[in-house]
RNA sequence: GCCGAGAUGGUGGAAUUGGUAGACACGUCGGACUUAAAAUCCGAUUGCCUUUAAAAGCAGUGCGGGUUCGAGUCCCGCUCUCGGUACCA
C-alpha cells in the first residue's frame, strides 16, 4: 500500500535528533543546560529551578518477554501529549521512564532453562525500551532506572532498614526512629527490651499463618490472592504458618484513609482504597466465661444489640478454644478445627454458602443481661478480623441468623424496624426494644448509651477496626532484593548502611531447596558468615522497587543518598500520575504507606506522593463469533457451523443449539478473516453463508484478538498510532480497538502532509526512490512546499478557523479530552485544505498545536517551513487565541417554539433581547407555529437561543 | 449482596454550566480522477413518512414516571453491561 507520507523516514530521524540533542532532559537544581540547548534558548537567563515544575509520571512497567501491548502506550501517549504541551507552555517538565524488572517470569524461565534471570531481564528491557522509543515519547532517558541494578536496590534495602529501625508512636501518630521508644517500667532486662522493641518495629517478624502458593513456591500478600487463588497465574493458595517479614501498614490505616481527602484522585479509586482499608466503628465488649477464669473480647459495630446476643462464636483458630472446650465436646471440636485448618482459602470461600460449626460445651455471660449464652466455634468467623470472636445477634445479622436457624439457637428481636418492615433479620437502624435501659432509643443513640455503660462498668470500650492487615513482605524467591538482615542465635540484626547494596549470590539452580527453603539457601557460602551468623534467605516482593521509584527518578545517579534534598524539594510531588486500575489497592496503597514513613522520618517533604491520579480505561479487542458442533476439536470431523442467533446460552453451562445439540464457541479475528458485505452483516470469509456476531472483550490469546503495536507501527507509523490511541475515546473509558479506526487518523496525517507539501514533488520523489532506494533520505529533503503556502496576510476567516482550533485544543488538553482535541485539529485541516492561499503564519501555528499529538510530523513540516528560530518545536511557546477573531458579524440564531426547534433568525451577536424577541415573533416560519395561539412567555438565552412558549 | 462506572446512529464517539442531539472519525452508498484498480478528492448517510423536486412533518439519547419555557444532561423508580469487593461482625 502506498504510504500517506514517509513516516518511516521521518520518525527515526526525529527520534535520533531528540536523543542526540537531549531535547527532553530535565535539570535538577544547580544543573545548567548547555547554551545551545532549546531549554536554554527558550528560558534565557533563568535558572531551571526558578521555573514552575511539572512532574508527570507513567506507571512503572514490568518489561515482560511478550513485549509491549496496545494497553501500555495508552497511558504513555496521554502523558506524553501533556508533557509536550506543558513544556511548550513554559513549565519545567519531568517525564521519566524505567523498569520494574524484578519478578516471577524471569525467575521461572531461569528455573526451566538455567539462564540467569539477569540476562532475561536485560534482553526484555532492551526490547521494551526499543519499542517504547519507537513511539517518540519525550522521556528524559538520562533518568532511566532499573530496580534490579545494585545502584537502585541498594536504596530499596536502605528504605527497608528505615522501616526496620522505626516504630509507630501512637502519641504522635507518626513513625519515629526506634531510639525514641521508651520502655515501660516492667521491661528491664536487655532481653525483654529487645523483645519489646522487636514487637514494635515497622518491619517485624511474624509466625502467623500465611498465604502459601505451592505452585509458585512462595507466600503471597493478601492483596495478591483473589478468590483463594494467586493473582498471578490463578494457582490455589493454602494457609500455612511460616516465619515471615511483615510491614506495619495497619498503624497508618487512619492516615491512609484521611489523606485521601487531600489528593485529587477519581472517586471510584478512592472508594476502592477506602473499602480495602475498611474502617468500622463499634465497641469491644468483654464476655466472662462461665465457670472458667477467662474473658473473651468481641468486636461489634452494633453494641446496641447486645441484649439480643444469644450465643457467641469463636474462630476455630482462637487461642481460648482449648481452655474452654468441655470434655464431652473435645473430640467434636478437635475434628472441626482439623477440618477447618486443612481447607484451602478457595474451599473456604467456595463453601461459604453453607454454615458449619460446633458447640464447645462452654457458656459465656452476657455482660449486660447476665444471661448464660453458649459458645460455638465456626469458620464463618475469621481469626484475622477484629478479635476473632463475635457476639451473635441472630435477629439482626444475616450470617448469625442463618447459623442460628441451622443449629436451632435462640433468636431475640431487640431492634424494631421502621414502618411495618419485618424486625426479624432487620440490620438497619431502628428503635431498641427488649433491651433494658436502651428501650425506646434510636440505634445511634442506643450505641452511644451502651458504649458509655460498658466503659463505666469496665466491660468494654469504644473501638475502631480496620479490614486492612499488615503487609506480608517476604517471598521465597531468588530474583528480588535480598533482605539486609542477618540472624544470630535466633535473633535478627540489621546490616549497616555501609554494607549496602547486599547483592544476591550467584546460583546454578534457582529452585527452592529440597527442604523447601528459599533458593538463596542454596548459596551456602553466602548464607553462612564467618562469625556464625546466617543471612536472611527470603527476598523482598516486587513491590519493594515500585514503592519508591518515582523518588529515584528525581536523582537517578545519586550514590550518596536515595534522592538529594534539593531535587526532592523541587520536584515533588507528582503532578499527574496515569495508569491502570489494576494498581488501585496494591501499588498505590503500598507506595502511599512507604511515602508516609519516609515523610515522618524527614526524608521527603510531602505526605502524599501522587497529587493527581488518572486511570486509563482498558483497550478491548474485537473478534467475531460463531459456533460449531465439533466440540472435541477433531480435525477430521465433518463440521457444521452455526451463527450465534441459533444458539441458546445457558448460564455458565454448556452452550447448545436451540434443539439441544452441543456446540463450541469459535472466534475469528476482525482484521484478517472477515469480509464486510453490503451494510451491517458480517460474514466469515471462508464460509460466506455464516453470519458472525461481533464480540468486544478483553484482549487474550484464546480469543485471537490481541493487537501487536509493532505491526501497527510498521504500517501506519508512530504518530498515527499515538493519535489513534487517544482518538478512540475518553482516556478513562474502556474502548474497543479497531484497525479501521487507525486508518482514519492515518489518513488525517496524510491530509496534514498534503496541506504543506507539493503533491507533484512528492510523487516525483516516490518514483525516484523506487529507482534508488538508498537515496531516499537525501531526496526527501528536495520536496517542495505546496504552492498554496505563501506569505499572504491571513484573512479574517482563516484567523477564525485557526483561533477556534487553538481555543478548542488548549481547553481540551487542559481537561485531558484528547479525542475532541484531535477532532478540532481535523476540523482545522478540513477547512485549511480548501484554502487557495495558505498563509505561512497560520500554518506555522498549526504545527505548534499538532506537536504534542504527532510530534514527528510536526517537527518535520516545521523544518521544511524553515521559519523557526530554533530547530525544535518542543520549546516553542504554546499559541494563545484571540477572542476577537472568533466573533462573527452575524449568527444564525435558533428559535424554538415550546422547546422545539422551528427556525432561525439572522442577527448580530450583540442584538438586544427585545430585538431578538421581535424578530423571532415576526419570522415567517415561526408565525406558522404561534399564530392563533396564546403567547405565554419568551425566553432569550444570550448567545444560545430564543424559546417561545405558546398554548 | 454491597460499592463504583456506564448505556446516545450500522460502529467508535461529540454535545464543557439544563439551551440547535449525532461534532470528528470509521463503515456504507453515489460521483470525479483512472484503460482498470488502489490512493486521493467531492457528495449523501438517525429512523419513519409526505413529495417530481425544493422543502416540510413526526418520532428519537436503555426502560417508566417527574421537575422545567426547554432534559442526553437534574430528581424518583427500574433494567442491563463493565470494574472492584465479599461470611469484615
Amino acid at each position: 500500500m502506498r504510504r500517506q507520507y514517509p513516516f518511516h523516514l521521518i520518525e527515526p530521524k526525529w527520534q535520533a535528533y531528540w536523543d542526540s540533542q537531549e531535547t527532553f532532559r530535565a535539570f535538577n537544581p544547580s544543573e545548567q543546560p548547555a547554551e545551545d540547548h532549546p531549554f536554554a534558548i527558550r528560558h534565557k537567563n533563568k535558572e531551571p529551578e526558578a521555573l514552575e515544575k511539572y512532574y508527570i509520571l507513567d506507571m512503572f512497567p514490568y518489561p515482560s518477554g511478550a513485549g509491549l501491548h496496545v494497553g501500555h502506550p495508552e497511558g504513555y501517549t496521554a502523558t506524553d501529549m501533556l508533557a509536550r504541551y506543558q513544556r511548550m507552555k513554559g513549565k519545567h517538565v519531568l517525564h521519566p521512564m524505567g523498569w520494574d524488572a524484578f519478578g516471577l517470569p524471569a525467575e521461572q524461565y531461569a528455573i526451566k532453562t538455567g539462564q540467569h534471570p539477569r540476562q532475561t531481564t536485560e534482553e526484555n528491557v532492551t526490547n521494551f525500551k526499543r519499542q517504547i522509543k519507537s513511539l517518540g515519547f519525550s522521556y528524559d532517558w538520562s533518568r532511566e532506572v532499573n530496580t534490579t541494578e545494585p545502584g537502585y536496590f541498594k536504596w530499596s534495602q536502605w528504605i527497608f532498614l528505615q522501616l526496620y529501625n522505626s516504630w509507630f508512636n501512637p502519641a504522635t501518630n507518626k513513625a519515629e526512629p526506634v531510639d525514641t521508644l521508651e520502655f515501660p517500667e516492667e521491661v528491664i532486662s536487655e532481653e525483654a527490651k529487645r523483645e519489646y522493641l522487636d514487637e514494635r518495629r515497622l518491619a517485624y517478624v511474624s509466625n502467623a499463618p500465611v498465604n502459601w502458593c505451592p505452585e509458585l513456591g512462595t507466600v503471597l500478600a493478601n492483596e495478591e490472592v483473589v478468590d483463594g487463588k494467586s493473582e498471578v497465574g490463578g494457582h490455589p493458595v493454602v494457609r500455612k504458618p511460616m516465619r515471615q517479614w511483615m510491614l506495619r501498614i495497619t498503624a497508618f490505616a487512619q492516615r491512609l484513609l484521611d489523606d485521601l481527602e487531600t489528593i485529587d484522585w477519581s472517586d471510584s479509586l478512592k472508594e476502592m482504597q477506602r473499602n480495602w482499608i475498611g474502617r468500622s466503628e463499634g465497641a469491644g465488649v468483654l464476655f466472662k466465661v462461665h465457670g472458667v477464669d477467662e474473658e473473651i473480647e468481641v468486636f461489634t459495630t452494633r453494641p446496641d444489640t447486645l441484649f439480643g446476643a444469644t450465643y457467641m462464636v469463636l474462630s476455630p483458630e482462637h487461642e481460648l478454644v482449648d481452655a474452654l472446650t468441655s470434655k464431652d465436646q473435645l473430640s467434636a471440636v478437635n475434628e472441626y478445627r482439623d477440618a477447618a485448618s486443612r481447607k484451602s482459602d478457595l474451599e473456604r470461600t467456595e463453601l461459604a454458602k453453607d454454615k458449619t460449626g460446633v458447640f464447645t460445651g462452654a457458656f459465656a455471660v452476657n455482660p449486660v443481661s447476665e444471661e448464660k449464652v453458649p459458645i460455638w466455634i465456626a469458620d464463618y468467623v475469621l481469626s484475622t478480623y477484629g478479635t476473632g470472636a463475635i457476639m451473635a445477634v441472630p435477629a439482626h445479622d444475616e450470617r448469625d441468623l442463618e447459623f442460628a436457624q441451622k443449629f436451632e439457637l435462640p433468636v431475640r428481636v431487640v431492634v424494631e424496624a421502621p414502618d411495618g418492615q419485618e424486625s426479624l433479620g432487620f440490620t438497619g437502624a431502628g428503635v431498641s426494644v427488649e433491651s433494658g435501659f436502651l428501650n425506646g432509643l434510636g440505634t445511634s443513640e442506643a450505641k452511644k448509651r451502651i458504649i458509655d455503660w460498658l466503659e463505666e462498668n469496665g466491660k468494654g470500650k469504644r473501638t475502631i477496626n480496620f479490614k486492612l492487615r499488615d503487609w506480608l513482605f517476604s517471598r521465597q524467591r531468588y530474583w528480588g532484593e535480598p533482605f539486609p538482615i542477618i540472624w544470630r542465635d535466633g535473633r535478627h540484626e540489621a546490616l549497616q548502611e555501609s554494607d549496602l547494596p547486599l547483592l544476591p549470590p550467584e546460583l546454578d539452580d534457582y529452585k527452592p531447596t529440597v527442604e523447601g527453603e528459599p533458593p538463596l539457601a542454596r548459596a551456602v557460602d553466602w548464607v553462612n558468615l564467618a562469625d556464625g551468623a546466617t543471612r536472611e534467605t527470603n527476598t523482598m516482593p516486587q513491590w519493594a522497587g515500585s514503592c519508591w521509584y518515582y523518588l529515584r527518578y528525581l536523582d537517578a545517579q545519586n550514590d550518596e543518598y536515595f534522592v538529594s534534598e534539593s531535587a526532592e524539594n523541587y520536584w515533588m510531588n507528582v503532578d499527574l500520575y496515569v495508569g491502570g486500575t489494576e494498581h488501585a489497592v496494591l501499588h498505590l496503597l503500598y507506595a502511599r504507606f512507604w511515602h508516609k514513613v519516609m515523610y515522618d522520618l524527614g526524608h521527603v517533604s510531602t505526605s502524599e506522593p501522587f497529587q493527581r491520579l488518572v486511570n486509563q480505561g482498558m483497550i478491548l479487542g474485537e473478534s467475531f463469533r460463531f459456533y460449531d458442533d465439533n466440540i472435541d476439536d477433531d480435525p477430521n470431523a465433518e463440521v457444521k457451523r452455526y451463527p450465534s442467533g441459533q444458539i441458546k446460552i445457558c448460564e455458565d453451562g454448556p452452550r447448545t443449539k436451540n434443539d439441544g445439540t452441543p456446540v463450541k464457541e469459535r472466534w475469528v479475528q476482525a482484521a484478517e478473516m472477515v469480509e464486510e458485505t453490503n451494510s451491517t452483516v458480517v460474514r466469515h470469509s471462508s464460509f460466506p453463508g455464516l453470519e458472525l456476531e461481533r464480540v468486544v472483550e478483553k484482549m487474550s490469546k484464546s480469543r485471537g484478538n490481541v493487537v501487536n503495536p509493532e505491526v501497527v507501527l510498521e504500517e501506519y507509523g508512530a504518530d498515527a498510532f499515538r493519535l489513534y490511541e487517544m482518538f478512540m475515546g475518553p482516556l478513562e473509558m474502556m474502548k474497543p480497538w479497531s484497525t479501521q479506526g487507525v486508518e482514519g487518523v492515518y489518513r488525517f496525517l496524510g491530509r496534514v502532509w498534503r496541506l504543506y507539501i507539493d503533491e507533484g514533488s512528492y510523487r516525483d520523489y516516490e518514483q525516484a526512490v523506487t529507482a534508488a532506494p538508498d537515496q531516499a533520505e537525501v531526496m526527501l529533503s528536495d520536496l517542495k512546499l505546496h504552492p498554496a503556502v505563501d506569505d499572504s496576510e491571513p484573512t479574517d476567516e482563516q484567523l477564525k478557523v485557526l483561533h477556534a482550533a487553538i481555543k478548542k485544543v488548549t481547553d481540551d488538553l487542559d481537561g485531558m479530552r484528547f479525542n475532541t482535541a484531535i477532532s478540532a485539529l481535523m476540523v482545522f485541516v478540513n477547512e485549511a485544505s480548501k484554502w487557495e492561499s495558505r498563509p505561512r503564519s497560520v500554518l506555522n501555528v498549526f504545527l505548534e498545536l499538532l506537536n504534542p499529538f504527532a510530534p514527528h510530523l510536526a517537527e518535520d513540516l516545521s523544518e521544511r517551513m524553515g521559519d523557526r528560530p530554533s530547530n525544535t518545536l518542543a520549546y516553542q511557546p504554546w499559541p494563545k487565541y484571540e477572542e476577537s477573531y472568533l466573533v462573527e458579524d452575524t449568527v444564525e440564531f435558533p428559535v424554538q417554539v415550546n422547546g422545539k426547534l422551528r427556525g432561525h433568525i439572522t442577527i448580530a451577536p450583540d442584538t438586544p433581547k427585545e430585538e431578538i424577541e421581535n424578530l423571532a415573533l415576526k419570522s415567517e416560519k415561526i408565525q406558522k407555529f404561534i399564530s392563533e395561539k396564546e403567547l405565554k412567555k419568551i425566553i432569550v438565552v444570550p448567545n444560545r437561543l430564543v424559546n417561545i412558549a405558546v398554548k
